[in-house]
RNA sequence: UCCUCAAUAGCUCAGUUGGUUAGAGCAUCUGACUGUUAAUCAGAGGGUCCCUGGUUCGAGUCCAGGUUGAGGAGCCA
């Protein structure tokens, strides 16, 4: 007999008809009632043992965790939990879970208990619904770019170019850690290595990416990405996947523009295809808020604030703004910042930004035209000299979701920069042909996938939105 | 990397000014009950109090160092 999915029969009017399901075993209830989940759906379908006719070594193995499989008629349940339920005509017990082992007990455990358990932790409600709003958001970043005439181009994992400046690289090697060649100066001699030169794990497909949109138009990656930073926060991972679209002909107006559209959409997507998770992890996040003090607690739910960032514009403000608005605020007029702000020039500090996304603007803010010393070296030089079409996308709760930047198109201004940071155009050589050779207006940013699966489950920690995540001293799995 | 806090049963936690036999709820096991919804009731088992060293007659408790975790900062996506 066929297998049915939970999500088919719990929609299905097939009442009173045969059935056959297999699954894992949430809780059994009553040596009777099973909950049976088989991650289809974040829901559970009811199968009613008839006990009294059941073997009793039969009925003991039925523990939570077990896999089974169910033959039973559908019926409309007696109960009032569910609409619908199995009368269980035929129980094998398939995969076994003895209880004095299984660690996820039918009851509430710490996210930090289940981190440990990561292979098994997709098992609970919130992990498997993070799980499956990650698979959604995936497929609507795909579709969002493939419906809008990009090309999903990917660019390399091991990359021989450390000159993307965007932080510590993991480096790729074959040599042995204490015993590798060493050339005349006492320096490891990389020509000797796999590649025959030095070599790290990407942490940005960006300039690949440009070379590639200087022929097909309009490119996004979406991809693995590595940090080597010692970083220990809630938003940051060693190893994560970055979207990065670039697009020929855009400038910052057109990058900002494709920004916003384009996480609107994925949004719109997860809150038209992902209800039922959705209003689980709604739920989740009311009562994690209960929890707070009053103060600390967010002033709209997980589903209003997915439905208000799809229905408001992004404010857009440029750095110069940006900065009067914090100079003239009442926690800088009250030296309630860390760190005051004075002057022009300045880098934004976390607090900064969350004043102005989560305080002033109260919604998804854009800052760009920062200033040219603070940003890299790759960005378009604006006519006053003195700062770049760069531009971030600011979101409360996570900061940072977009950074991109128009790129600066002109060989000479390019080459210029990079003399000035001490950037060697031979490492670069490929890229700079990019502006010798039909060079153009172009654009581009980088999204932090997982911020952007955290800010749609309402989950707090980045660590939590990954199936394996990745920390400094953590690779466990 | 810096700052703050934490680590006690399978899980979540309590443990008084240092004191003799370290507790609770949940989970597990045994039994009862059976249309339950985190079922209920009765009973039982379960501990390297993170590690190393120190102070002390005596350390879960105090001190030092370390490990791991959490929150914040920096770096950023």
């Amino acid at each position: 007999m066929k297998r049915s999915s939970i999500k088919e029969l719990l929609q299905s009017d097939k009442i009173l008809q045969e059935v056959h399901v297999k699954g894992w075993v949430r809780t059994f209830r009553s040596n009777r009632f099973i909950a049976l989940n088989d991650g289809s759906t974040i829901n559970n379908i009811q199968c009613v043992v008839d006990f009294e006719n059941a073997d009793e070594t039969l009925l003991k193995r039925i523990n939570t965790g077990a896999a089974v499989s169910i033959h039973g008629t559908l019926t409309e349940s007696q109960g009032k939990g569910q609409t619908v339920e199995i009368q269980v005509t035929n129980l094998e017990v398939l995969g076994d879970s003895n209880p004095d082992e299984y660690p996820i007990q039918p009851k509430k455990h710490s996210l930090e208990f289940l981190r440990e358990n990561a292979h098994l932790r997709v098992r609970t409600n919130t992990f498997s619904a993070v799980m499956r709003l990650r698979s959604a958001l995936s497929f609507a970043v795909h579709q969002y770019f493939q419906q809008n005439g990009f090309y999903y181009v990917n660019t390399p994992i091991i990359t021989g170019s450390d000159a993307e400046g965007a932080g510590e690289m993991f480096k790729v090697t074959q040599f042995e850690a204490n015993n590798a060649p060493v050339n005349e100066e006492g320096e490891i001699d990389y020509s000797k290595d796999f590649f025959g030169k030095e070599t790290n794990l990407t942490v940005s497909g960006q300039l690949e990416g440009e070379t590639y949109a200087m022929a097909l138009g309009k490119i996004y990656t979406f991809g693995p990405t590595f940090r080597a930073e010692n970083s220990n926060t809630t938003r940051h991972l060693a190893e994560f996947w970055m979207i990065e679209p670039e697009v020929a002909f855009n400038d910052l107006d057109a990058n900002m523009d494709l920004s916003e559209d384009f996480i609107k959409y994925v949004l719109q997507y997860v809150l038209d295809n992902c209800q039922d998770d959705l209003a689980f992890l709604d739920s989740r996040l009311a009562q994690e808020e209960k929890k707070k003090p009053q103060a600390e607690r967010s002033e709209m739910g997980l589903l209003e604030k997915l439905r208000f960032v799809v229905d408001n514009n992004f404010k857009r403000v440029s750095y110069t703004e940006a900065i009067e608005i914090l100079r003239n605020s009442k926690p800088n007029k009250k030296k309630k910042f860390q760190f005051p702000v004075n002057e022009w020039g300045v880098d934004l500090q976390s607090e900064h930004e969350r004043y102005l996304v989560e305080k002033h603007f109260k919604c998804p803010v854009i800052l760009f035209d920062y200033p040219a010393n603070i940003k890299a070296f790759y960005m378009r030089l604006n006519e006053d000299g003195k700062t770049v079409r760069a531009m971030d996308v600011l979101f409360p709760g996570i900061g940072e979701m977009v950074g991109g930047s128009q790129r600066e198109e002109r060989l000479d201004v390019l080459k210029e920069k990079m003399a000035e940071l001490n950037i060697p155009e031979e490492e670069l050589w490929w890229y700079l042909d990019t502006r010798k050779f039909g060079t153009a207006v172009h654009s581009g940013f980088g999204l932090g996938f997982e911020r952007l699966v955290l800010f749609a489950t309402g989950m707090s920690n980045i660590r939590d939105v990954i199936p394996f995540p990745r920390t400094p001293q953590n690779a466990e799995f």
